[in-house]
DNA sequence: GGATATTTCTATATCGTTATAGTTTCACCG
DNA sequence: CGGTGAAACTATAACGATATAGAAATATCC
């Protein structure tokens, strides 16, 4: 009798050591090869030799070494998140990447979270990951109209999906928001109330929903016969200081807006503290429409009017739609949308922030 | 002359292969060994050696390939941040998120989120984490007293870190934010504005810094002389409507409370709300300190007393300290505490959030 | 019965890196 | 001039997985 170890009993090792394939070969006999084969079922194997490799493999407890799989087979099964620092709306962050992980769950990636910050090259994170080989796919956030992220990969047919449209024509897998639904809705909340006077504080044209939102406004404002005007020297991310200041500026002028469209949570609160500093009631001189993630505003004013986002959602398309690119599958719809139907206030019951 | 490839101009192929050591050293005629060596600056290596490898290294671009650096040393350069969602503060998260990533800047390592959920092991992140060794070091939030995570990861000299304190006796990297502090501070506050009937909305006994909340409420609102109870029936982590009815309900009973301490910002929102669906009015008949790690709160009522938490110290501190384990390095301080200093209100002005 | 498939398994090379044990070259020494 | 040692470099063997060509063993066919 020869002497092959680790035939008998578990290894005497005091530090248990990681089992390999190397281990579960000694165990069972079988080539390190085969034994490969076999957890992936491969149809040259026999079916006693799969039972006996799995069964040993999951006494042993194996885990699959990524680093291994990665260097020889270049799949890193990690999946990327690129985010823009730049605005940081209420919860909006941590909720996509809980909704992005919990899709994740129970398959074989993880979750790489590579925030970007304003002093940076956009293309950075980007042009690192693709260069590298770092991840498998990549999911951006912010898009802009022009955005050279989603050219650059594009061109690669490297594996992305953005929260977000760009204005590129270019086909590629993306969950976004309908901010010209969410204007439409909004202008039209506003003038069934009998407001005439409409002021838009929009997001940042540099990104594309901001202009998204600024012509559904435009638009929406001109079929209802209603007079609207768009703030240019504040955006829904600048500073809440400067929204209070130049809203309340605007609202000690003539010409009043009595209906306020805003582009971001906390720039609603600002601007309704500004309009009330300049003596402005909300719900009796003037509504406001926002949007929010996360079921709060109410709280601040019961009276203002919210559409809200489904950031859950936009997480789960997205880890879905950069799973099937990875596995070159179609999806039902490259592209999704959260349409939004109507606004909610207070006198309507809801989710709840917690 | 022999033929060997690429000594004269680059690669003819038409997909830019990435470079590895092997490009660098037929670009250079030296071994492969050598190149490696060369880049690490180790002392068997001539100068001109080095200035040539690293010159060839630069013009062709080349980036270690991590699969093969990880298979060989098992090193990964990847930070895991094993996170909580139970608990979701207003932008408590990404703001950890992004200063972590910020500290990481310059640094090799990448930062990888792992959220667990509620139907979840809190057990199995951590265990994956260290069993697949899929990472260099970890990043704990949402500590208990008796932590299980804290105990395996210590137990195996794992190189982490914590948010938040435990009550085990395990001498660790932690920072946390000084609750005792806060609920002293907050009830010194209510007691100098003639408040004498306090009550707490405390977080969840579960988590350590529910029972330092607690703990500092009691001591000092009994130094203080002031009547004092602690809700019992909701949380600052129960849904806001739960809050808002709880405290409601309280508001309506004998012995009213004039000053609320709130274990968390949403429940500051709510809790008011209730108070004020009872006819309470804040800053006249009551006033409430909270703790946020934006600054939002006084715009929902100016009135308010804010104490501020430093999460973005928090998460520089968490990186530091892990880089600091990994390379058993040892750090200035072991463990860091965010101590506030005292309560603002809007009448002082201060940073914004956007 | 010999040739040809078919089934099932194995040996080998490889991915990119690094640790280790050489090897070569040259200077210096007694 | 052989021996010693340092300096500078190289060859080789891993790390753990998998793709691929090939090898036994058995079955099938004319």
């Amino acid at each position: 009798m020869t002497a092959p170890p680790g035939t008998a009993a578990s290894p005497p090792d005091s530090e248990a050591e990681r089992p390999t394939l190397k281990t579960i070969a000694a165990e069972t006999g079988y080539a390190v090869a085969t034994v490969s084969r076999a957890l992936k079922d491969a149809s040259d194997i026999g079916e006693e030799t799969k039972k006996r490799v799995r069964a040993a493999a999951l006494r042993l407890g194996y885990r699959p070494n990524r680093a291994g799989v990665r260097l020889r087979t270049g799949k890193t099964n990690v999946i990327a998140l690129v985010l823009s620092t730049e605005t940081d709306v209420m919860n909006h962050t941590s909720r996509l990447i809980y909704s992005i992980a919990s899709a994740l769950r129970g398959t074989a990636y993880h979750l790489n979270v590579t925030p970007f910050f304003p002093d940076q090259d956009p293309m950075d994170p980007v042009r690192y990951i693709v260069e590298t080989g770092s991840a498998d796919a990549v999911i951006l956030n912010q898009t802009k109209p022009d955005d050279p992220r989603v050219r650059y990969m594009a061109e690669r047919g490297f594996p992305f999906a953005t929260h977000g449209r760009t204005e590129m024509g270019i086909v590629h897998p993306y969950f976004d928001f309908d901010n010209e639904a969410f204007a439409r809705i909004g202008v039209q909340a506003l003038a069934s109330r009998g407001r005439r006077r409409l002021l838009l504080v929009p997001p940042p044209r540099a990104h594309a929903y901001g202009r998204h939102m600024t012509t559904g406004f435009v638009q929406a404002a001109a079929e209802a016969g209603v007079r609207f005007e768009v703030m240019t020297d504040v955006t829904s991310d600048s500073a809440s200081a400067d929204v209070e200041a130049a809203v309340g500026a605007r609202m000690a002028q003539d010409a009043v807006p009595d209906g306020f469209l805003v582009g971001s949570t906390t720039a609603a609160m600002a601007a309704i503290s500004g309009a009330e500093q300049a003596g402005h009631v909300i719900g009796r001189d003037f509504d406001v429409v926002a949007k929010e993630a996360i079921r709060f505003l109410h709280r601040f004013r019961p009276q203002i009017l919210v559409i809200q986002e489904d950031v859950a959602r936009a997480g789960t398309f997205l880890s879905n739609a950069v799973l099937a690119a990875i596995e070159r599958r179609a999806m039902p719809a490259q592209q999704g949308l959260d349409i939004p139907t109507g606004v909610e206030n207070s006198d309507k019951p809801g989710g709840e922030a917690r």
